[in-house]
DNA sequence: TAGATTGTTAATCGATTAACAATC
DNA sequence: TAGATTGTTAATCGATTAACAATC
């Protein structure tokens, strides 16, 4: 009865999840998965069989309760409780990331922040103190972090790794775009900007064939 | 003779072949597919298979050069010609896209950047003068862009989309959290930060069963 | 020639889709 | 009961891995 859970199952739960969260605050109380399917963009089977891995949430001929749905997949995704995240650098990406209303929303609570800057450390981002990188091992243990958050240049995203899993994180999001060596146990997911493009290049091309236009130089410029 | 090629392997190469440009940086001539493996966590077989979709680049018995493995990849890519590209939205993320250095690097240009805010409109960043919305479509259509990236606020995300679209582009990043409506032909990938987080949520717990642990207050705080 | 490593074909594994039975 | 919609089983499709032949 042990079933594989496909990821892309776990994605699409995540986004179904968010649409859920925003048919509830509309006061929506029932939904099908065709409707659920349409919004999502994928097939209503596929919104159905991804449910059936879980358990069986609707009422044939009727639908899915709104509540009731949203409530069993932020469950499944273990959002029915908070996890405590460590937001490791603080440039441009890791502002944003700090600032990112949805995170603290979903239950994921940023209680540390680190970087080495020394204009930052010392100052406060939603409360929570900026500190510097020698007290990463301490606070995250302390704080019994689960998840770190890697936004710092390539190059230290090792050593920074390497200290999160010190500190005791269960789980990694590394935006620096390299292989991070990690021990088996701990879960790693790497977000890659360029990587993303790369793949909208390809693609574009596919569709035109050879041919590719160049660019002009801008029309407003310096 | 005409292969389907999976989208995991687009990304793959893309991985690949910045690992290819850092090893021709460091003036290594040959690499095997063992050791290519090996620095991007996949197996050679993979590798090998990877390669085999697009051609034969390397000698068996003794494996590939490194400057024409690479160059073949960003061929294949189309990443030997540049690209336009135009930013929408300037907030922490979209500053942070601006600044990346290795977009240029990789032939993606930036060559429009867009925002709401009077006072960021009108100044630059590399050159690149920073303009209303409302010159969206013209400078997208002069440009001859082919992709945009949507970094501004979910609620403005299909608004910026249609434009850009409206103004030619092939191919959308998207970085706000919604799903965005596009006209089939118009490429779309999504970047969508909770969503990896809360896979990491997912699958932390898996490891651990059912046993979660809650968060202390953390050790340095407001 | 022997050793190494590529490239390919076939087998396996995994995910999606189609068909349909169950049931509200 | 008829219509709607879920949940499941089987079929298909796609991607990875294993085995091995080719060849430097």
């Amino acid at each position: 009865m042990k079933v594989k859970i496909p990821e892309a199952t776990i994605m699409r739960m995540s986004v179904y999840s968010r649409f859920l969260a925003d048919l509830d605050r509309k006061d929506i109380i029932m939904i099908s998965s065709f409707d659920i399917a349409e919004r999502v963009g994928v097939s209503p089977v596929q919104v159905r069989k991804d449910f059936s891995l879980f358990g069986e949430f609707g009422k044939r001929g009727v639908g899915y309760n709104v509540k009731e749905l949203h409530w069993q997949i932020l469950k499944i995704l273990s959002l029915d409780a908070s996890w405590s995240v460590a937001l490791v650098g603080l440039g441009n990406l890791g502002s944003a990331l700090s600032s990112y209303k949805g995170f603290h929303e979903r239950g994921l609570i940023i209680t540390s922040i680190f970087d080495n800057n020394p204009g930052k450390i010392g100052t406060f981002i939603n409360n929570v103190e900026i500190l510097p990188m020698d007290k990463l091992v301490e606070v995250v243990k302390y704080n019994q972090t689960q998840i770190g958050i890697i936004s710092v240049p390539s190059e230290y995203a090792q050593e920074i790794a390497n200290l999160l899993v010190e500190g005791g994180v269960q789980a990694i999001l590394n935006f620096a775009p390299v292989v991070l060596n990690l021990p088996r146990e701990i879960k790693l997911r790497n977000v890659d900007v360029t990587v993303n493009l790369e793949i909208l290049t390809f693609n574009s091309v596919k569709i035109f064939g050879e041919i590719k236009r160049p660019h002009n130089e801008p029309l407003f410029f310096a």
